[in-house]
DNA sequence: TTAACTGTCAAGTATAATGTACACAGTGGT
DNA sequence: ACCACTGTGTACATTATACTTGACAGTTAA
């Protein structure tokens, strides 16, 4: 890799955004509470460096209010929870996911499975 | 990580099956076949060194006949194809991850959900 | 006008990931 | 006895990841 100005735009639009209203949010005071320099803040920012691990990106997103898994999508990564979750049911997950994605499934029919699972399960 | 004997185990045993009908199947030649060096190949299988990049796994399951998934699976590993199906969709395919794993589905309730996007894409 | 911020530049670092080359010892056949 | 093969131990090598330190210039507020 080397740089990604999508993420870096983000970061830093959803920052000044939370700035409007809290000055604290400042680069150097929010690097600081991501626990990264404020250096290393300025150059992903600016797509000059490549985003953070996953686990600072997720600190990012619970700072900024905003969705982590979007975020790490963005940065080119996937929450290593999930990552977990597919390698209890490897074969299975892996079906599901290609096959999903072959049929070409929207974000809303993926939605709609996820409800029928919690329908089926809460019966 | 510092070796994962599970991994190397589980392709020992294979490669060693596979050899009882195809002597080509030595150390030697099955890691010239991967892309890998025999040494390596050799601490890996004894679980001295960590499993091979997700790309080699996926070529040691084609020429061991087995799937790339479970074995991605053991490794510690997934696909990266299937992390860049989660990126398009992320925040659905995420509540759907995290929601199969709360339920805990199993497998077969998962290929259900496969079979039903099949089914309901079908007509 | 100086003090305290803002962001940025140049350079360097620590650790992990993903391997390699080469020499060696044991085994089986000829 | 020798050859060719088996796997293995020692000792690195290379590249990527994920950052850091310290100095700097511009803006703002007292």
């Amino acid at each position: 890799m080397a740089g990604n100005p999508a993420f870096g735009n983000r970061i830093r639009e959803l920052r000044e955004a939370k700035r409007q209203t809290d000055p604290t949010f400042s680069l150097r005071q929010f690097a600081q509470r991501v626990g990264i320099s404020a250096t290393f803040l300025s150059k992903v920012e600016r797509g000059e460096f490549d985003p953070p691990s996953a686990e600072n990106i997720i600190k990012m997103a619970e700072l900024l209010g905003t969705d982590a898994d979007e975020l790490l999508a963005l940065a080119g990564r996937v929450d290593p929870e999930l990552d977990e979750i597919i390698r209890q049911r490897p074969k299975a997950m892996a079906e599901f996911l290609r096959t999903a994605h072959q049929h070409q499934l929207t974000a809303d029919e993926i939605a709609e499975l996820t409800r029928r699972i919690r329908r089926d399960r809460q019966e």
